[in-house]
DNA sequence: GGACATATTAGCCAATGGTCTAATGCAGGA
DNA sequence: TCCTGCATTAGACCATTGGCTAATATGTCC
């Protein structure tokens, strides 16, 4: 059915990792298996498989909390899809793993059944999800739509310093820019930060850029 | 060959609204065309036509330098296509213009031919760039490359940290996260500030998003 | 061992960022 | 008209950030 496939296996716990594959080696003909129990090991592994099918990436390994593990995958080896193996049951997480780049999340609850299909998926080029992710999947939507109803409320000057400072600008220059004082944009910033209910302007500068990508998306 | 069209036509300048207006009569049939000639009046006439065919929107209006304009009517109106008509001949500022969610850019330049093109072109649901844009279009793939790699020189703790700086966390909740102390944060923030040849943490969290969303374009 | 990279922390300083208070101007409603 | 609310502007004040030097510890490579 198919050629030989090399699956890397990023997992701290031995157990888990002799289960998966255990369990893998009876669903696909040939398999190579490359493990790996943390962070600085995953990096050496990938290095010397970059053409591996597929990455079995565990969130929470040493060396790398969260989804550190994963971003430094997509930025060094964009290629290679990252299938995330979590015990984490937040639909918030497994939405959140695909948003960085990865291919699919398989909850280390899920039957046999269930790995296989989502694994088969992702090796076609498919993203895969579980239902409890897909079921709340809308709730991203209404965030993102609950923000720019909030940035929609800003004033066409607070709306511009907005813009300014997603682009990295320091109030100094917003100001020199529309020609008033920094005060009055540090003013605007305060503003901008309560109408968005945030704190720093970093969050603001992300969250202005993930709407625009929203945006972008619904269009094309 | 199709219905009645509504064009809304935001320029400052009442001469191009006319001659605009004049072209595009005889090329299109039915068209009926509402006119802006300011960020506010432009504000007005989008709430009163909301199911407008296309907004020509003219880049440095009165009320709205830059994309401020189009930025707003993405977020309030993502359904609405925007062709930006500016007489800006930059290639980075026509690939910008898409970026923020355009449909399409006209040079003032452009003969009625041209225009006539793109604007059949952009209510048919496609982009339109002119083709002194296209050429220089992988030039923004090779500046985030160069990012990319600048981020690959990044130590795995500096990318951590960088990461979280991206979710808009301050440097004292990124050190109670890692468990070390501020000081170390921001000795790791200086580095990576000096790493990636940037000035502020805002722009070191926009550069990263950025990355996150071409990484993750080039996957899907 | 010695050179080198990484990680950690401290202290100091200048620049930047964010909150608070307050003044001005301007549009709409009683 | 007066009043209210809002946007815009700005100064004072404190918090955060970023650059600098310097010191310690750890592990790697030659």
């Amino acid at each position: 059915m198919q050629q030989s496939l090399t699956i890397i296996v990023a997992d701290d716990h031995p157990l888990f990792r002799e289960a998966l594959q255990q369990a893998l080696g009876n669903l696909f003909e040939s398999v190579r298996f490359v493990e790996a129990d943390s962070f600085d090991s995953l990096q050496g592994v990938t290095g010397e498989n970059e053409d591996a099918d597929l990455i079995l990436l565990d969130l929470d390994m040493p060396g790398a909390h969260g989804f550190s593990a994963l971003a430094w995958l997509r930025t060094q080896y964009p290629a290679l899809p990252v299938m995330i193996v979590s015990a984490a049951s937040d639909p918030r997480i497994m939405r959140r793993s695909v948003e960085f780049g990865a291919s699919g999340f398989i909850p280390k609850s899920s039957s046999l059944d269930e790995i296989a299909t989502a694994i088969r998926s992702v090796l076609g080029g498919d993203v895969w999800l579980p239902e409890s992710a897909l079921a709340t999947e809308d709730e991203a939507v209404r965030e993102d739509q609950e923000l720019a109803q909030r940035i929609a409320a800003l004033t066409p000057q607070q709306f511009r310093v907005l813009m300014m400072l997603a682009d990295g600008l320091l109030n100094k220059q917003i100001a020199a820019e529309l020609s008033v004082s920094e005060a009055t944009i540090k003013a605007h910033v305060t503003a901008i930060l309560r109408k968005m209910g945030l704190r720093s302007r970093t969050q603001a500068a992300v969250a202005a850029r993930r709407l625009e990508r929203a945006a972008s998306l619904e269009h094309g």
